[in-house]
DNA sequence: GTCTACCTGATAATAACTTATGAAGTGGGG
DNA sequence: CCCCACTTCATAAGTTATTATCAGGTAGAC
């Protein structure tokens, strides 16, 4: 538990990077350093960490407000697991919880109207269902009909479906 | 569901940026945009939304490849249906791209949803207008057939309205 | 006293990124 | 035929970001 310190001049070895460097990244990206007493800086793993994430961050292209942004949400957040609310850092970070609060709530009224529209949908389906229920059973009634008058009315056996059809 | 398209012209005045900018953002973010016969830019409003989103990041202060990194978190999962939690963080716990790509994400199913919406109205209307013509047309039909037996049914004079039906 | 390792602040030199312009060409309309 | 609104490719010009250097200082070690 021993923390160990590093100075500016054993970093600059350890990460391959000019002190000049080191001093400026600390200032773009306003990551904060420990000091001793005479104001020297005081590196501790994590920074290290950190420097070399950025290192990392920076290769892929990233500039500086990204880097920026990418850490303020990354340093606070190692421990919890996974946020069940709305994430914390309030300091720094208002818009990202704001941006996370409206997805969720959008998302949640997506939700919702997609259930509606499954609803809609089977209802639509048994009436398109219907509809063809119908038209088949009209097709199949009038066919049915004109046969009887092919068949029948041809033998002049009017009366008999006549009042078949009255009886329905 | 009529889809709508904007030339690089009105998405310029309608953005306030000049067309060689969108040129370039096209080819920096590796945006995809449509294209007519003569190779024309055509702009979906969903394109416009992505402009508008970078225009944002931007004035944040992202560069190219952060832009870039944020929409493509978005533009490779378009039907996923609604993230249960929120995802964690890939690389880095990039949160705060991930927000923004969440955003995206959600608002673009959003827009799947309303498309869906709108079909579903429109099968509907079909559906009742045909319903309509189809009981129309039934009533019609069979009144027709029902005063015919009335009428020349009564008569025993058979032959003439079979022959008329056999016409048809 | 001189070295070494650090500090700050300012400035210079580069590199990278954006925006603006120009040239040359296409196709639709009036 | 000319104008308009596009296209591409290339290049210039303007901005920012990053890296390097220099100057002037402090404190501990030998």
């Amino acid at each position: 538990m021993k923390e160990r310190f590093y100075k500016i001049g054993e970093v600059s070895e350890l990460l391959n990077i000019e002190q000049h460097t080191l001093r400026y990244l600390e200032n773009s990206l306003k990551i904060k350093i420990r000091r001793d007493e005479r104001g020297d800086r005081l590196y501790t793993d994590s920074d290290i960490d950190t420097l070399r994430l950025v290192l990392k961050l920076k290769e892929k292209g990233l500039n500086t407000t990204a880097i920026r942004l990418a850490l303020e949400n990354v340093e606070e957040e190692p421990p919890p697991p996974v946020p069940e609310t709305v994430p914390k850092g309030p300091l720094v970070n208002f818009e990202f919880v704001e941006a996370v609060s409206l997805v969720r709530q959008v998302s949640e009224q997506n939700e919702e109207i997609i259930r509606q529209n499954k609803l809609l949908e089977e209802r639509l389906r048994l009436l398109e269902e219907k509809l063809d229920r119908y038209s088949r059973e009209r097709d199949a009634t009038l066919n049915e009909l004109i046969q009887l008058l092919k068949t029948e009315g041809a033998e002049s056996k009017s009366k008999s479906w006549l009042s078949r059809l009255r009886g329905k």
